[in-house]
DNA sequence: CGGCATCCAACCGGATACTG
DNA sequence: CAGTATCCGGTTGGATGCCG
């Protein structure tokens, strides 16, 4: 007699797959890069170091709480550094890794496809919905 | 007097940023565009057509709803073809469109960059929670 | 085979208030 | 200036069951 079930088998097997999906790393890097706020932060720090709240200004319709958690990833992540500057009022700069920087040119170009080729994705939009709608 | 109170104007015209925002084409597109999924499934279709099943098993960890919805968007985009071969059972080939094509490109080499730089941002990683930890 | 509809838990992300 | 902390509504996305 076996002392584990076939559902348990199964079980088991189940969870060992959703463990290494979890844990699949460049799927979950790949999720993080995609991610709106990082390629926008990356894009901005391409042509040099930016404060916290240049980076603010210049990344239209970001919260602080997405722009510090963003960094806070990218910092992490090791493609960022953050620089404190200790005067008064504190001065903080973040800037791109050579890591960040050879990632840079990739997001950048995606960046740069979007804003290139809205107007085509656009038409295949209206095209699209309308033959939906007839 | 003024026919709107102050407050009112400040709402009005936080009301016309965030519509702007929300409208915001390329900012919406580029988040489209880094969707993990998106990623995967264009870079799959990179050397050539694919089934709907032979997508889902390429795809480790794709659920239907998300493989078919992230298809879909794609489709809507202009990015990829839909074709029924009305055979029973039916049989639905994807392809990527020109305008598909020269984004796998872009989206292929970030995932690409996520597979060989890994390495170094897990280390980076270690480091980082290392010092936090202390 | 290739979906679509529904339910629901988990996570995301904005708003707000407070701090060194 | 550059954050942190908390709340909470909206969205995401997996699971399940049914259909042409």
């Amino acid at each position: 007699m076996a002392t584990r079930t076939a559902a348990q088998r199964r079980e088991e097997a189940r969870f060992a797959y959703d463990a290494f999906l979890r844990e699949c790393p460049t799927n979950q890097l790949l999720g993080r890069l995609g991610d709106k706020w990082i390629s926008l932060i990356v894009s901005a720090l391409r042509d040099g170091p930016m404060r916290y709240s240049d980076l603010g200004r210049r990344i239209a319709g970001v919260s602080q709480k997405m722009l510090t958690q963003s960094l806070r990833s990218l910092e992490r992540d090791g493609l960022v550094t953050r620089t404190v500057t200790p005067s008064v009022p504190v001065r903080v700069d973040y800037e791109l890794t050579e890591l960040g920087h050879s990632l840079s040119d990739l997001l950048f170009a995606v960046k740069t496809w979007a804003e290139t080729h809205f107007d085509q994705v656009h038409e295949a939009r209206e095209r699209y919905d309308e033959e939906a709608a007839a």
